[in-house]
DNA sequence: AAGTGGTCTAGACCACTTG
DNA sequence: AAGTGGTCTAGACCACTTG
């Protein structure tokens, strides 16, 4: 039995690990459902017990997989609010969940007149900052309003892709921009009338306010957004 | 070979681990430095290098430990709860902004009757857990409601102290008991009339919701918290 | 009773850090 | 070159959930 299907470079259960995540991702196994048992991948992928378990393991430890001894193990459905100080990104978030993160573009500007995130983004003065605003869904439910600020140069960037779907960290680790580290905020507070009618809520509803100033790694801000979310 | 110093009923890289952790916790193994190898470490427990590396393998996870390929496995420094950039107190968080953290007892009893937290504290039927409700102040603005449960034991020693103004965790520390580890999870709600009332706010108005559920050293649920914050 | 994941053994070769 | 943890195999028996 020769593995011609897997890379050399990189440990097999890291490569199979992946091909498990692909498989929750686009749905072939569902939420709440059993995946095939361990004898069953073994023979699928030709390798031995150990290392179909490592995969599994790393999944479970992500909180993708639950294991039920004696039972088998199951896709875990979407989890409620999760973890702070990871910086996740919403997609990212949404899809350890087991749902499917869409976006619709509300509206993308260079502006020169927004005073406090010029101050955020320590950008000079008549520097135009990109604002970007969005409707955030998990699956087809509005879950999120999105308002992110970018200096001109990253914003530059941005805007030569599709931002309804885009996910802004993957287009800048394309062109070798790194997230370093970032400062969250979090509040609560009423949906107004406006922010209401856009998340099919009720004005006057407990939103979650998070803000978050994110950090590029030679330290200069490269992001600041705010984002109101449901639950 | 006879693992006679084993019990039957638990796994053997479970009792294993539990030895470890005492060799860290006792000082024997110290901060920052390699512990012995795993084929010492099999020579010793007289057990397969798959057992060490499971019994090692939790308190990685769990933060204990570190690996360093080709080198060995060292000790992580001890992360009390001061250290822990997420896990800030109240009081901690409060007294950053300039204020003065007070706090008022609202009761403090043993109950039977919690099922929900029964089951996050992994504490058995009929075992009594230890209710705390607290308003918390910043000066002297209602900022907070509290509401922690505790297993018995823990309670036990909380109980012995002024729980009006008692950091919890200054408590425990000083019995050598510490936090090892937390998940916290956030939402926002709408005041209800009666935490209106505590809160002196309007009924409707957005309010933080974090509960937390902190693990000891020995991976036990330990405090389960929930804290309704204005913000 | 049959099937699942949980634990454990013995052995092998590899990638990495160190003297 | 010697030693470390990382990965992988093949096999065994156990504890648990289900028909």
């Amino acid at each position: 039995m020769s593995n011609e299907q897997f890379t050399k470079g990189e440990a097999l259960y890291l490569q199979i690990k992946d091909i498990l995540i692909d498989r929750i991702q686009n749905g072939s196994w569902k939420a709440n459902e059993l995946i095939p048992t361990e004898q069953e991948l073994i023979k699928e992928f030709g390798v031995s017990r150990t290392t179909i378990r490592q995969a599994i393991t790393v999944l479970v430890q992500n909180g993708l997989l639950e294991k039920k001894q004696g039972r088998g193990t199951v896709v875990k459905p979407q989890q409620l609010v999760g973890n702070l100080g990871q910086l996740k990104g919403f997609a990212e978030e949404v899809m350890e969940r087991g749902s499917v993160p869409r976006s619709k573009l509300i509206r993308a500007e260079f502006k020169t007149n927004l005073y406090h995130e010029r101050e955020m983004l320590q950008v000079p003065e008549d520097a135009p900052i990109l604002l970007i605003e969005r409707i955030r869904f998990s699956d087809d439910t509005p879950v999120a309003l999105e308002r992110s600020c970018w200096p001109e140069e990253i914003g530059q960037l941005l805007m030569k892709h599709d931002l309804n779907e885009a996910k802004y960290y993957e287009i800048l680790e394309n062109d070798q921009i790194y997230l370093n580290r970032a400062n969250e905020r979090i509040a609560a507070m009423n949906a107004t009338i406006d922010e209401a009618d856009l998340l099919a809520i009720r004005p006057g509803e407990a939103l979650l306010e998070m803000t978050r100033l994110s950090y590029g790694l030679n330290d200069h801000p490269m992001e600041y957004t705010r984002e109101k979310s449901i639950r």
